[in-house]
DNA sequence: GGATAACCGAGACGGTACGTCCGGTCTTACC
DNA sequence: GGTAAGACCGGACGTACCGTCTCGGTTATCC
């Protein structure tokens, strides 16, 4: 039989990592704090996860299957374009929210430094939103949106890679109409012949 | 008049610094364990820099002029397509070398969590590489090559925003061939009417 | 009707208790450990035994009893020095021997910082031996061996006390020389006048 | 050139320790505990100390010498059983004291589990103590007070015993009475022929 | 011949302390 | 006055046990 595992604590520990984090920076963020915060034991917290960053990745995942319990497609109008616009201007606005920014940045610190702690990042985390990305794009592709020869993968990049990456290195300001120029721009070589 | 400042002491600093960020993780990069990698006493670094971080980013620009004593412009064909995917392979294959990749990837992680440090990383490493990016991007639109509507700032993370992000979220592998698939579709995006 | 109380368990709780102390020191010596290595829950241990130390005076008590099933009164031939010395011979090698020296200086440590545990320990193992050296010594004073102005209590002391001294504190060899002219000496004091 | 070593926090630490011990039991003090009271980092006291016992221990030595500056021989007036009897109430009434008494016990609890740390006493505070001791009883033995077959450090065990081991196991009160009857006997023993 | 109550093993829980590492400040001796 | 060395206070690390608790599962009387 499976161990008895206490929820409440399990949830105390998530909302505590959230909280913590929120407040300060990620490099303040430590588990002694988190399980004080908690009103937990420290053990409780190594019992059941290998390193902070670890209960942060999980914090994350409660965050977003909290709000929708389980992950939405993107929309499908037909009109990639209006579709993509308009999911990016909520990553963007999701980004500028420091009740998401806050956590990410730290989790995204966190894998810098934990090859085991990205790859469940990858699994858990990423892989079904890349994977409902991927799915957007082949209705599209079959649509005659896209050509036939773009490689998906590639594609996602293309078309995501820049406002994550301005995110990360904090390049310039994540403005709706900069989600918008991204989409057209990245689209545009997407449609036609390279 | 300053003063005298052990240029024997600071070259060790950083190259220690850039050895044991190359042997582990940033995580496990200390203050002392630089210090006493490099024969040096801990106030000495407390005097110069004021946090791991910073010793890391001069240590990276360090590196950076060492090998080119002084930046280079991009390489300027009157073919943007050809030179910049010539320059992307080049990145590309600098982000795969652990030379590189594993100081830069602490240098990221650490620029997550301080403000004061990433805005001296955006003026000191940053600006000037986007600035020799914006010129050659300038000299394009000037000869037709991007549209004129095209805002530069906008075109350079379109162009170098899909690898940066790969790179940090490991989220496919960077091969030539990826850096040319990105250079091709960004640059179709931006070359005629969105 | 009381519950069954499985006495397997407690054999086993006592068994482990006396071999962990064996094999290492009372510090190292934990109720956890104890329940691990006797295949029974810490629970177990708490039911029936206020601390380490009480399940530690069980043990000693337990191992008196397994080989004597009741105190055997010392021996009375009408010679008293004769007959201590050969009691202070055998008490000075199990002294000696590992497999007392160890749970009873363990014993020793635990009953100094807790009153509680001296108390049980004074009633429960001491009175009993203290009892049959009084009245050894009784029978002796009535056989004009020893002063009749001598307390007895006092002369328990004189005896044995400096055999427990030297084994508490490792003052010198616990030898059956030495045994012999304690007992000699001591003697020597109680039986003519001072 | 040896470590400057404070000498302010040495101090504060020792204080502490006796404060501690004499307010709660040994199984209470903490290396965390004498820290915090100390306004003391762990690892100063970890730097200077192997272990709590250790503190303790130098605690002890600290107080003797704090009194004496240097240890006093026992007074020698020619009549060795008063000299002894006015010692030996000296000595009962500072075992009586918690002053002394809880730290003591404190100490040989420690001493039980921690041979290096018995090692460290013996030659520190015991040996001195018993040196001066047979100091005295040479001298008697000299002035014919003692047998002249009589071993010196025999004798020691047998006027010190008794004392010694009813204080540590509490079996009886340590009255000037017993102080008395102690010196009594035990020369009576060791004066004339066994 | 169930019911039921205390036992049992296991082990999670909130905590305390361990002994170590490192952060950032300071002091000392050398050059 | 900068430097190597390293002690200092503080605080987090990850571990070991504490003593309490809650689980199912066995007994083993008692109705």
């Amino acid at each position: 039989m499976p161990p008895p595992r206490s929820e409440a604590a399990r949830r105390a520990i998530l909302t505590a990592a959230l909280d913590l984090v929120e407040e300060a920076n990620y490099e303040k963020l430590s588990i002694e704090g988190i399980a004080a915060r908690a009103g937990v034991g420290k053990q409780t917290i190594y019992r059941w996860w290998p390193s902070k960053g670890a209960v942060l990745l999980d914090a994350l995942l409660a965050l977003s299957e909290d709000q929708a319990g389980t992950l939405v497609p993107l929309p499908d109008t037909g009109d990639l374009e209006a579709d993509l616009k308009l999911v990016m201007r909520a990553t963007v606005a999701e980004l500028d929210d420091p009740r998401y920014d806050r956590p990410m940045r730290a989790l995204t610190a966190a894998l810098l430094h934990d090859e085991a702690l990205a790859a469940d990042y990858a699994e858990r985390l990423e892989a079904p939103i890349t994977q409902i990305k991927l799915d957007r794009l082949r209705s599209a592709q079959a649509a005659g949106e896209l050509r036939a020869d773009v490689e998906l993968d590639v594609a996602v990049d293309l078309i995501w890679g820049p406002v994550m990456s301005r995110w990360l290195q904090r390049t310039g300001s994540l403005t709706p109409a900069f989600a918008d120029a991204v989409v057209a721009s990245a689209l545009s070589g997407l449609r036609r012949a390279g």
